[in-house]
RNA sequence: GGAGGGGUUCCCGAGUGGCCAAAGGGGCCGGACUGUAAAUCCGUUGUCGACGACUUCGAAGGUUCGAAUCCUUCCCCCUCCA
């Protein structure tokens, strides 16, 4: 629901796509022919696009997964399909991201440990797959995908088999599926050690408040979320003094601000009571004006925590 | 004036003797949401001293072991004809 426009003013400096749906709807050759996904969508800024391995993740009841790749049924259409490292590699290099990301296989949580790791090893091998069929490496940094459960020591194992590929970053998938936030933040800590300091690496699926901050102390850099728009579509606004379900009956007459402490355009022009009103007559400026507020309050937090860093104090 | 249809829990609307505190939808209230099948989904929604009891289906009476459902009278609404 935000326009580019939007996103550059609430500070904004990367947007993410998605290669399962993009293949899916528009499909990826009419975006090639549009001049790549930075001109179809008018985004003149970095785009980064995730290879679908999270959709055949979630996606689960649909899917086939073999050495060669995935067989998977549209949940548009139920027409069937098929991803290959190599397949993905065209599909990504036709959208045109900046950042583009491996192919892997992100196991459930909770999953057997055998599983986990043969997993594991073929997303090690589709990662090499991937680069070495890589269209455009000097136009698109391809990422590769740490994945291993919650086992140590395939973590290590996975990030060790990556990491001499040489990708120009790394990121920490299989992570945020639904185990505990202490088990998460666990993995992450010796994941991430793992990694090369001198290259990005990307925790994927993550953003809440609390996971970005303690992310960041353990080394990420970067992130991606449906969180805040998903949830802000949903009447739920995160703000600095604490969540607001702006659906609820006690802001009927609350003519304060959503945060008063946020420099946003919603904070700084409209009162919890009209949001909700908003919300409740299920208007789209409802969705559009929390997105803009979560959004900015997530990237005003990142806006600090990098200071932080440079002043350092984290 | 004549003919016909109808009044059900906040709203709309099923239900035409027991399985009905009453389907379904809406609204209301609350919850969930983390590499977007999500402007989605889930739950609650008569009262209470609450695994039971009480009050409710326009009103009042009646039939029956038992009524939102059958009968009588009354009140109100809608459609068509005049």
């Amino acid at each position: 629901a935000m326009t580019p426009a939007e996103l550059e003013g609430l500070g904004a400096q990367i947007i993410l796509s998605n290669t399962y749906h993009l293949y899916l709807r528009p499909t990826s050759p009419l975006i090639e022919r549009a001049g790549g996904i930075h001109r179809f969508m008018n985004w003149g800024m970095p785009v980064l696009t995730d290879s679908g391995g999270f959709q055949v993740f979630s996606l689960s009841k649909l899917r086939k997964i073999s050495e060669d790749g995935v067989e998977f049924r549209s949940h548009i259409d139920g027409s069937r399909h098929f991803f290959s490292p190599e397949m993905v590699m065209k599909v990504e290099s036709e959208i045109g991201a900046d950042i583009i990301m491996a192919f892997d296989e992100c196991p459930p949580y909770p999953a057997e440990r055998a599983y986990v790791e043969k997993s594991m090893r073929m997303t090690t091998r589709w990662a090499k797959r991937c680069k070495d069929s890589q269209l455009r490496p000097d136009e698109q940094a391809l990422f590769g995908i740490v994945q291993g459960g919650m086992h140590r020591d395939l973590r290590i194992e996975s990030a060790r088999g990556l990491v001499e590929l040489d990708f120009p970053g790394y990121a920490i998938g299989g992570l945020s599926v639904g185990e505990p936030h202490e088990l998460m933040m666990e993995v992450l800590s010796y994941t991430a050690d793992e990694l090369p300091d001198n290259k990005p690496r990307y925790l994927m699926g993550v953003g809440d408040e609390r996971s970005l901050v303690e992310g960041v102390k353990l080394g990420i850099d970067m992130f991606d979320c449906v969180l805040p728009t998903r949830i802000a579509r949903n009447g739920l606004a995160m703000t600095s003094v604490g969540d607001v379900v702006i659906k609820n009956s006690k802001y009927t007459e609350d003519f304060s601000p959503l945060d008063p402490n946020c420099d946003c355009y919603t904070c700084r022009n409209f009162s919890r009571a009209y949001l909700r009103h908003l919300y409740k007559c299920g208007e789209i400026l409802s969705a559009r004006l929390l997105s803009i507020h979560n959004l900015r309050y997530l990237l005003r937090l990142m806006e600090n925590v990098r200071k932080m860093i440079e002043n350092d104090e984290l």
